[in-house]
DNA sequence: ATGGTAGTCGAACTA
């Protein structure tokens, strides 16, 4: 039996909070771990740090300010690449095929647009390029390299909750952007077309709510408990039956200085 | 219905 783990974590700056991420990596020690909002440029990541923690392959594509994606992983990496959704040059996707035992899965690291406040397309370019960039992920099959042997994890914050136990209140939300019928059905679409497995609602029932988000602004998140999911790991059919845990780390929300979302973890045995 | 907070980077933008 080999163990295989992967994390997935909005980070909302890597450097403000690279303590918080050394002591997950300590802790929980998954094999993998994806970030999103590391708001770094590549030549300021904190690379020596992780490396110095067993982490030795790390691939990065951020920018200055906004958005960035990482791999950080204890496997070896290969075959890296990163796809310019809508081609706006933003720093949204990265994938590299990772080495568990026999198997090679390729990991795609996600950060979705988040679409603005209003859930119009036509006053609203920020949505309008959320629904393109949905549009263009429908293209991302699971089973695109089975043919050469490598699956397939899908990771990241997709910036849309799909089902009504995904969000505090389904009817409040409605008209909220990451809950709107035409973003949960968009991702719905994403997911079926390109025959995704979502590894979290596989593991807990869609009856029970989850939430991987409580925003900033509320001024007592726990108590009030107005969350989200939207955070999601998913995979190609032929992972799913091996997959044993998954794990959203709630109390990361709690910690000094917190990110506003929360690590998730899911946890195979091939 | 509005405003509430956080981060980058040093005003205004994004979430």
């Amino acid at each position: 039996m080999k163990h295989f783990s992967i994390a997935t974590w909005n980070i909302n700056s890597v450097r403000l909070r690279l303590p918080l991420v050394l002591s997950l990596l300590e802790d929980q020690a998954p094999d993998i771990l994806c970030l999103q909002e590391t708001k770094c440029p590549n030549d300021l990541f904190p690379t020596k740090e992780l490396k110095k923690r067993g982490y030795e392959h790390i691939e990065i594509h951020g920018q200055k300010g906004y958005h960035g994606v990482a791999i950080i992983s204890k496997l070896p990496l290969e075959s890296v690449s990163s796809i310019d959704f809508c081609e706006m040059g933003d720093t949204r996707h990265i994938s590299a095929i990772a080495r568990a035992g026999e198997r090679a899965i390729r990991v795609h690291n996600f950060y979705v647009p988040a679409g603005g406040d209003e859930p119009n397309r036509e006053i609203n370019p920020k949505f309008a390029h959320k629904l393109d960039f949905l549009e263009e992920m429908k293209a991302l099959h699971a089973e695109a390299e089975q043919d050469s042997g490598v699956s397939s994890i899908l990771v990241g914050d997709l910036n849309i909750a799909p089902l009504e136990t995904d969000v505090w209140s389904h009817k409040q939300l409605l008209k909220v952007v990451s809950h709107t019928p035409i973003e949960t059905d968009g991702l719905n679409e994403v997911q079926a077309r390109g025959a995704w497995v979502d590894l979290m609602r596989q593991h807990i029932p869609a009856e029970e709510k989850i939430f991987t988000w409580w925003s900033y602004r509320a001024r007592d998140w726990d108590v009030s408990d107005r969350g989200r999911r939207l955070d999601h790991i998913w995979s190609s059919a032929d992972l799913s039956p091996a997959l044993s845990n998954v794990t959203v780390m709630r109390e990361a929300r709690g910690w000094e200085r917190p990110s506003d979302h929360v690590p998730v973890f899911a946890r195979f045995n091939f």
